[in-house]
DNA sequence: GTGCTTGCAAACGTTTTGCAGACTC
DNA sequence: GAGTCTGCAAAACGTTTGCAAGCAC
């Protein structure tokens, strides 16, 4: 870890507003930093932190150990989220996509879906158990449509 | 692995039923194998490896890798079931007892119910996605009824 | 005796950390 | 110039694998 710099979440529909986040925190903008910024910015598709420091085959490449510590340092100030979509390992994302995640755990299958879809999923949950699920960290496990299709 | 020992799925609400199972497929019970077994018959808390291995504090400790061989084993047996609730290592619990899994990822809280209790969410995530929802292997996070009174 | 099973050690994939030098502001 | 950030190397973590010896049957 860097120094911490901790305080509100930041909002940053674009690079640029990203970057202007980084900088009001007193955080500089580096060229590995650039790198997992614009890899982020470049896809809606979660991506492991290797993809990232791989440049998703177009960028710079950079060090892995850096591309963690970035993600950190962004996830923190609220600018990447990272999710879990299964065994492997982690994907990030930036924030503010606003998007939760399925699996199926039979052929692997995942689906992303604006969290309105699962409002009623959020419903039953909290009338069951008095959770407020998310689905935005850890997916929601199952059988696909098709799998489940096969299965009978 | 050991030789490989296919074919249809086991039941076992004890141990005396479980060491049946094992033998009916050709497995032995060796020291290490009971020492998982009683460690997973003597709890109905999701145990990781490393718990089990130190025999839960009571029984003989035994080797770590020989853990997760005879979980592996156990597993494809039907004996054996893992979950994930949350960053660390996996958590094994014995096959049968028919729970689902919610985890608050604020506090940690971690809590076990029967699936006919999530009767209703399954049924929301068919309607919006289609998805045949299975909450025994990765859990339903969010936050707990505590940590969402406490966030307002 | 056969061959499943063990313990130990070493490798694995993912993530974290320590450190001296480099770069941003 | 101050202090953030980097790359490299090494460690940490949970898990898997190779192997020769040991034990259940």
């Amino acid at each position: 870890m860097t120094t911490a710099h901790t305080g509100p979440r930041v909002e940053a529909e674009t690079l640029q507003e990203a970057v202007a986040a980084l900088r009001s925190r007193g955080l500089r903008l580096s060229g590995a930093r650039r790198v997992v910024l614009e890899a982020l910015y470049a896809t809606d598709a979660p991506l492991s932190a290797e993809q990232i420091a791989d440049g998703i085959g177009k960028l710079p490449a950079s060090d892995l150990a850096s591309v963690y510590r970035n993600l950190e340092t962004l996830e923190r100030l609220g600018l990447v989220q990272h999710v879990h979509l299964g065994h492997g390992a982690g994907r990030y994302v930036r924030a503010g996509r606003e998007r939760e995640y399925l699996v199926c755990e039979r052929c692997g299958a995942q689906r992303a879906v604006a969290p309105e879809q699962l409002d009623g999923v959020r419903r039953a949950v909290r009338e069951a158990t008095g959770f407020d699920a998310r689905f935005s960290h850890f997916p929601i496990v199952g059988l696909c449509a098709d799998c489940t299709a096969r299965e009978a």
